[in-house]
DNA sequence: AAGGCCATGTAACAAGTTACATGATTAA
DNA sequence: TTAATCATGTAACTTGTTACATGGCCTT
């Protein structure tokens, strides 16, 4: 949120979470409530400070030169773990049960869904090479394509490992 | 945690919460406190039963058949969407100002982690290919490893990308 | 200017993490 | 047989999600 502000300036609680959600959104979910839960926070800290209230009691915040300081030593300390939660990946390491026709089924809607976000992300990165050239953004949006590549990937190869799934023979009638 | 119980039969909370780290942990992460407050839940819906106390209060937890039906009920209504933080991004995204130096110190140990994991998962890969064949275990195994080779080629492309911070002539002096 | 819709914020709940307590086991 | 260590469980806290309340804006 601090990373936010400081390049999209002087913003609302709602405002900030659409933000969120464009910008950073494919690889940090962030809720609306956290938001204004950790906006109250930084604004304890003197991270950020409000204007004065608006419409709906709406205000409008800004990071501070403390939220600032306190933004560059978190980038500085470094990453913390990645976090990945592949639910299909349990469906699969679990689903030995399932009637193959209702595997196939929920990996054609993942693979349908992953196509898309594909194709989205490759168009992205080319857009942004040709227009805009923040290399630090392209960089997350590249990150995005290679990993749907790699799901990509992974599904063309899952039949050759799962025949009893694909095989058509093997479906209910 | 249905799931597992039905693969590896009656545990307690300890072992089980083991058995998650080993077997699923690499795409869906569980501490020790939720399997114990899950199986409490689970044990009041039914879905597990436990056997008599032993050492330490501890008790052994087996899934029941209403337990497996829940399970497969689940299976079948398919997969939640993914979840995918990956901190290193908001370095990246918001690290334009970081020193080129720290930078490439943190995409050095971010490096060094991804390709032990990427070696680990094909090593593992392997070794199940050729003794076990549980080929949906394999499945999973082999996202992870696919997983790591898109982490390993991004990280291939980011020099040509970010030419300030690989530039030795930009490091601090 | 009244009704419906959207923007904004809040509150209650659920899931996830960290730190702790305590009873067994092992080794000297 | 005592001390140290590990296994097991619990409690408190933080983060994340869902559902709701309400006030402003737009449309007719």
């Amino acid at each position: 949120m601090l990373g936010l502000l400081s390049q999209i300036g002087p913003t609302n609680g709602n405002a900030l979470s659409r933000s969120a959600d464009v910008l950073i959104g494919d690889f940090w979910t962030l809720t609306r409530s956290q938001v204004y839960r950790e906006l109250q926070t930084l604004e304890d800290l003197g991270y950020v400070k409000a204007g004065p209230a608006g419409a709906r009691s709406s205000r409008d915040f800004s990071i501070t030169d403390k939220g600032a300081a306190a933004l560059k030593e978190w980038l500085t300390a470094g990453p913390a773990d990645e976090v990945i939660r592949m639910p299909i990946l349990l469906t699969i390491r679990f689903g030995a049960g399932l009637a193959p026709a209702r595997m196939r089924e929920i990996l054609t809607a993942f693979s349908r869904r992953h196509q898309a976000k594909r194709e989205f992300y490759g168009e992205l990165e080319a857009d942004m090479r040709s227009t805009r050239n923040d290399p630090y953004e392209i960089a997350t949006v590249r990150f995005g394509r290679l990993f749907e590549a790699a799901v990509a990937e992974w599904l063309l190869e899952l039949p050759e490992l799962l025949p009893t799934v694909f095989n058509e023979r093997s479906a209910e009638e």
